[in-house]
DNA sequence: CGGTCTAGTTGTATAGTACAACTTGCCAGT
DNA sequence: ACTGGCAAGTTGTACTATACAACTAGACCG
């Protein structure tokens, strides 16, 4: 790794400031981890955030197929399958058969589902917004720059994965 | 709020920078959770990112009781009595009746608990060595600010609570 | 055509979780 | 001292999300 350490670690006690903040960000993101898993059942009445998210994938890709859903989010097929059927049920999405290929089922957005989801990103959003109320736009700025370039890194970290 | 917003927002459409940047920290941070959600049950053959928490607050506590991890990670006294028998079973903690009240159990890491936990701790600390290795020491200082401030923040979010 | 690949569904199993009902022990008021 | 109520934990039950494996149906290649 890039990190220079310099002098010896006792069992991975850290001994730069870089490996502090590298402690440091562990522990924080393993903190938000940890309180996404509670509350990613109960953000919504309507939708989980597995939900969210494949309702949000459809909305920005215009419309996919199971497969692209479990492929992006590294899930079983088995799995999309079952949150899609869940989804149609509840008369969120659709699906539309590709005229092209008889395998294949082509998700799209119902006007409900566009709604739900746009209440749900509305209220997430607030949230957000309240949460960080009080930042300074430069902290913002920043503080989104390296999340972006996190989440941005080869997924090999067993915490962000 | 604070953010200044300057002109009418059509339906949550950010008009300012902070605006901008307020939206991408929720996207990642959804990101994060969703992928960490994934991750969370096979971060070690041993242990659950639960179980791991619950571990790591034992060592940081020197001992404590199903009751108080219950309430500090706002999970049912049910699941707590189930994580801790596992790893009871699992010889990963033990149970020490307290003297003073009969009811309490307190609970302890036992050596292969201390073991198993530091196994972990280290390969996550890995992890994220590995994952941040090419970030300029200002900004893994920078950034790990604002992840404590993130999380200090009273847990209103429902990203991140 | 026939073999193989792909998309999706369904059967089955597991983990984590919550809620409710229960047991045991503590304590305070009468 | 009894008794009623509160606190700590356990257990029964149910539900959700998930994975893996077996299957069906359609496409494509030779």
């Amino acid at each position: 790794m890039g990190v220079a350490v310099e002098g010896a670690a006792v069992e991975g006690v850290p001994v730069t400031t870089a490996e502090t903040a590298v402690e440091t960000i562990q522990r924080e993101m393993t903190i938000f981890a940890r309180r996404a898993r509670a509350s990613a059942g109960r953000m919504h009445p309507e939708l989980s955030l597995v939900s969210y998210t494949l309702l949000g994938h459809l909305e920005e890709s215009g419309g996919c197929r199971a497969t692209d859903l479990a492929a992006h989010y590294a899930l079983d097929k088995s799995t999309v399958s079952r949150q899609v059927a869940a989804l149609e049920r509840a008369g969120l999405i659709e699906r539309r058969l590709d005229p092209e290929d008889h395998r294949v089922q082509v998700l799209h957005l119902t006007g409900a589902g566009q709604e739900i989801l746009a209440q749900v990103t509305e209220s997430r959003r607030a949230a957000f917004r309240e949460r960080l109320a009080d930042w300074p736009e430069a902290d913002l700025v920043r503080f989104a720059g390296y999340l972006e370039r996190y989440n941005a890194g080869t997924s090999a970290g067993s915490a962000g994965d």
